[in-house]
DNA sequence: GAATGAATTTAGAATGATTCTAATTTTTGA
DNA sequence: TCAAAAATTAGAATCATTCTAAATTCATTC
């Protein structure tokens, strides 16, 4: 665990959003001015193997990165474009009964207009 | 719909597989030389939107062209790759109670190891 | 059947996120 | 202190997809 990479880690740490490689980047410059976009995805792609971090992938727009590591889903809003965590409890166990085959991993991404959105 | 059209969309409909939409641009060649990677591109975008076919994105390939138009959920074979459709009825209806939000769409990729696989 | 305008098709350039490459810098530990 | 290993870097390469602007096809009207 080298400085840049722990620096990297506390980013994706820090807040509950899913950010991208992009902003990551740009915040990472702010308190390590020299690092490098190579630098950024190496060591993001190398916390999510090691499953510290989580990568994201949502259709049409650039891998984010997310704190949570723990099998659990995404709501994004139609409207604002909100990513937000969604926790099933025991959906992987439900996905093993329905399918009746080991499962090593899944994706879910709900879309629909949030809660804030709607009201507006 | 013209003749390119059609043909494209005969193509998406002919074989249970997801396809690429360079594996259908190759098809199409056949039936029609002259067709460009454009028109598929177009047509297939076009189809989609009009909800003749449906689009299927899978993280880290190309995106795929789906017959089967009915909301349905896939399953990834970490070892052959392939993809199969899975229907799980009333999915929409318990995303949607368990979620307490309306659901515009979702996408549920599944991965694992498929019984042909997991027998050799 | 010719003329007109709209829609489709086309080749190739542009895009944009990500990965790769090869060189440089930093770190480690003998 | 030195050598080897690891990390970092800039920039090139990749690749699916979209965009652009020109060419072609198509439908419609006279």
């Amino acid at each position: 665990m080298t400085k840049k990479k722990a620096l990297l880690l506390d980013l994706v740490r820090e807040k509950p959003v899913h950010l991208t490689a992009e902003q990551i980047f740009l915040l990472a410059k702010e308190r390590s001015p020299g690092i490098s976009m190579a630098t950024v995805y190496n060591n993001l792609g190398a916390l999510s193997h090691e499953g510290l971090i989580r990568r994201v992938h949502i259709d049409g727009q650039a891998d984010r990165y997310d704190r949570t590591v723990e099998p659990h889903e995404h709501f994004i809003c139609d409207e604002c474009g909100e990513i937000r965590d969604i926790f099933f409890h025991g959906f992987t166990e439900e996905l093993a009964k329905r399918l009746g085959e080991r499962i090593s991993s899944y994706e879910l991404n709900v879309r629909g207009v949030c809660a804030a959105c709607q009201r507006s």
